[in-house]
DNA sequence: ATCCAGGCTCCTG
DNA sequence: CAGGAGCATGGA
């Protein structure tokens, strides 16, 4: 069993409680969590990580693997002001060593995940006066989302969230990953791998109606991931998809079928981490406005945008600190 | 029981 | 083209 360690320095403040705090209510479905607090979840990275964009590879149908799954196990130094994380990364059984190339695609990947190359510095000083997201923005000081493990993961999970509560939502995802893409194995444990679009593409409609997915959703993943798998549709590597503009995400994304604005809105916050995007829809999100600016009735999604215009250029990170808001305090 | 959950498509008038 | 029904299920 192959094991390599590899040590972050994340820009302070950077507070990684609170961030395995989120992952106790959601998005958490590949996450496992030891008695001595260190976080496991398994990546996986791809030989073609040129991206599917200009790639001659064949079609989904294709047996050939062109991928290598990975556990990784995280753990915290605990200090918010100087952060270190620790990365054991281990690999499957009988898999050889990583190569040098694909060790910087795992390195790019954690420091993608754990947001540590984020400083949120300018978003703490331009919150500070603001009288209803000071209190909000100073409790979770440190905090920033774990990043997806890929666009493809980030956009499936976000179509299947839809609309559903939480808790549903993972059920779904649970099962959908459990169907699709065999699980790793360490030391006796089971740990869940989020499928790649060939593994998804070989499903079909009526096995993710099995599922209890709507019709609709179980049609709009099976889709997206065929698209992906036989290239008609242009999915970059993460190297590709950070060198481009958010205006250009909501032109191509927008026109996959189940793909509307929040969904872009939201894998552009958590697959890609940006830092300006107002899901204005999300019914969390207006909940926790009307909460927290004391508002009569549910803020409809304009006034949202209305209010939102003076949280640019840091608008995820106000809608990600303003969902926490909701839920402090209840896994303490 | 009814309504709503971290929306979107499709159909109606 | 604005508006609303329907979706799957479970918890309040």
């Amino acid at each position: 069993m192959e094991m390599a360690t590899y040590t972050f320095h994340p820009i302070p403040p950077y507070n990684f409680f609170h961030m395995l705090q989120r992952l106790k209510y959601a998005r958490h479905e590949l996450y496992r969590f030891d008695p001595d607090g260190a976080v496991i979840r398994t990546l996986t990275i791809r030989q073609d990580e040129a991206g599917t964009c200009e790639s001659s590879a064949g079609t989904w149908q294709d047996t050939g693997k062109r991928w290598r799954r990975l556990l990784t196990r995280t753990t915290w130094n605990h200090k918010v002001w100087e952060p270190e994380l620790r990365v054991d990364v281990i690999l499957e059984e009988g898999d050889e060593s990583l190569t040098s190339s694909e060790e910087k695609l795992v390195v790019r990947q954690l420091a993608h995940i754990w947001m540590v190359d984020v400083d949120l510095t300018p978003y703490y000083e331009q919150m500070a006066s603001d009288l209803r997201l000071a209190p909000i923005v100073k409790k979770f000081e440190g905090y920033r989302p774990p990043l997806d493990g890929s666009l493809f993961e980030s956009m499936i999970k976000t179509i299947i969230g839809q609309q559903l509560n939480l808790a549903f939502a993972r059920k779904l995802n649970e099962r959908l990953i459990q169907l699709a893409a065999p699980p790793f194995f360490w030391k006796g444990e089971a740990y869940p791998v989020f499928p790649q679009p060939e593994e998804l593409a070989s499903l079909d409609v009526a096995q993710l109606r099995a599922l209890q997915f709507s019709q609709r959703k179980a049609e709009y993943v099976i889709h997206l991931a065929r698209s992906v798998a036989n290239h008609e549709l242009c999915w970059p590597s993460l190297e590709e998809a950070l060198n481009k503009p958010d205006e250009e995400y909501f032109l191509e994304w927008q026109t996959i079928r189940g793909v509307g604005r929040w969904t872009v809105e939201c894998v552009l916050i958590f697959g890609l981490g940006r830092p300006d995007l107002l899901p204005a829809a999300d019914i969390g999100l207006r909940n926790a406005v009307r909460k927290v600016y004391q508002l009569p009735e549910q803020p409809t999604e304009e006034q949202i945008r209305e209010l939102g215009r003076s949280w640019k250029p840091w608008s995820s990170y106000v809608t990600l600190y303003l969902w926490e808001s909701l839920v402090q305090g209840q896994f303490s």
